[in-house]
DNA sequence: GTGCTTGTTGGCCA
DNA sequence: GTGGCCAACAAGCA
C-alpha cells in the first residue's frame, strides 16, 4: 500500500534495525526490474562497509543514507515492501535487495516489480529526490497552489488530477478517493469546474487525510500493511470501498465503484454530487 | 481460465 | 508545446 503513510511506516521498519549499523554485504537480483535506475554491480560497491547515517520518507519514496555519500532511493511502486529479517536470512523468490547488517537484514521485495531502486554517490542529495514536489503538509502546499493547478488541468476529472504527483505528492488512489469523499466532491467533475470553496475544501482534505493517515497508519510501529485495515476507523471510506454493497459511513446510503482516470474509483452518490 | 489490484511512464492524438 | 487518455509493465489473488 505504498502511498505517502506507507512509505513512512516502512522508513521507519529500516530506520529502527539499521541506527548506528554498518552493512557488511549487500544481496541483489541483478535481472530484477527494480533495478532499471542503478547498476547493481555500483550498488553493491557503493554500500558494501558503508555505516547507515539517516534516512527521509516522501511522496511515495524514500531515501536512505550511508557513508562515503552515498544515497539509496527506494520507490515501493505498487506492491514492494521493506521488511527487517534475521542476519542469515536467504532471501526468497521477490527479495530482489538485502542488505546484511551484523545482526540482522534490510530487506525490499516486490512481487510486481513496479518499484524501484535509485541510487546516487556525493555530497549533496540527488535530483531525483530534490525534485519531489512539496509535501501536502509543507507550508508550500498552498490553496491558491491548488487552484492555480486546478485551473491549468481544468478538463481532467478531479480524480485524475489528485493522483499527479507533481502537484499531491504520496497521494493514491484510496487517499484520493478518500479526500473527495470528505470534501464532497464527485471524482468526475472537471478540476476546473470547481468552486473557489470546493477547491479550498479539497485543499484542506488533503493535509487532513495525509495527517490522519501518517498518524494512523506510519505510527504503528511493527504492524504489517494488511493488518492496516484493522487500525482504520469505520467512519472512513477507507474500509467500505471494496466490499460489494458497501455504504457510506456519513450517509448510510450505497457507494458507486467506477473506473475513472484508468483506476478504481468509489464514492458516495448521496454526498457526492455531479453538480 | 477470467478479471481484478495500493503506481508510473511513454506514446499517441487533439 | 500542452494537456488528456490509455496501454504496458509483472505477479498474485479470488
Amino acid at each position: 500500500m505504498p502511498e505517502l503513510a506507507e512509505a513512512e511506516f516502512y522508513r521507519k521498519r529500516w530506520h529502527q534495525a539499521a541506527s548506528g549499523r554498518r552493512i557488511v554485504a549487500v544481496l541483489t537480483h541483478d535481472r530484477a526490474r527494480i533495478f532499471r535506475g542503478a547498476d547493481p554491480a555500483a550498488l553493491r560497491r557503493a554500500l558494501a562497509g558503508a555505516r547507515y547515517l539517516g534516512s527521509e520518507a516522501a511522496a511515495k519514496q524514500m531515501v536512505f543514507r550511508f557513508g562515503g555519500g552515498a544515497w539509496l532511493g527506494i520507490h515501493l511502486g505498487m506492491s514492494g515492501e521493506l521488511r527487517v529479517e534475521p542476519a542469515g536470512y536467504a532471501p526468497a523468490r521477490h527479495d530482489h535487495l538485502v542488505l546484511r547488517l551484523a545482526r540482522a537484514s534490510l530487506v525490499f521485495g516486490d512481487p510486481r516489480m513496479f518499484g524501484r531502486v535509485q541510487l546516487h554517490a556525493g555530497p549533496t542529495a540527488p535530483a531525483w529526490w530534490t525534485c519531489i514536489a512539496p509535501a501536502v503538509l509543507s507550508p508550500a502546499f498552498t490553496a491558491d497552489a491548488v487552484a492555480a493547478f486546478l485551473r491549468r488541468r481544468a478538463r481532467a476529472p478531479i480524480k485524475a488530477v489528485l493522483l499527479m504527483q507533481e502537484r499531491f505528492p504520496g497521494i493514491g488512489n484510496w487517499m484520493a478517493d478518500e479526500i473527495l469523499w470528505r470534501a464532497a466532491i464527485h471524482p468526475r467533475r472537471p478540476a476546473g469546474s470547481l468552486s473557489p470553496a470546493e477547491v479550498r475544501a479539497l485543499w484542506r482534505e488533503c493535509r487532513h487525510v495525509a495527517r490522519l493517515a501518517l498518524a494512523t497508519i506510519a505510527g504503528r510501529g511493527t504492524c504489517l500493511p494488511r493488518d492496516l485495515n484493522v487500525h482504520i476507523p469505520n467512519s472512513w471510506l477507507f474500509n467500505h470501498r471494496w466490499e460489494d454493497g458497501g455504504r457510506c459511513p456519513k450517509t448510510k446510503k450505497l457507494l458507486v465503484r467506477e473506473e475513472i482516470g484508468g483506476r478504481t474509483t468509489c464514492w458516495s452518490p448521496a454526498r457526492q454530487k455531479l453538480r
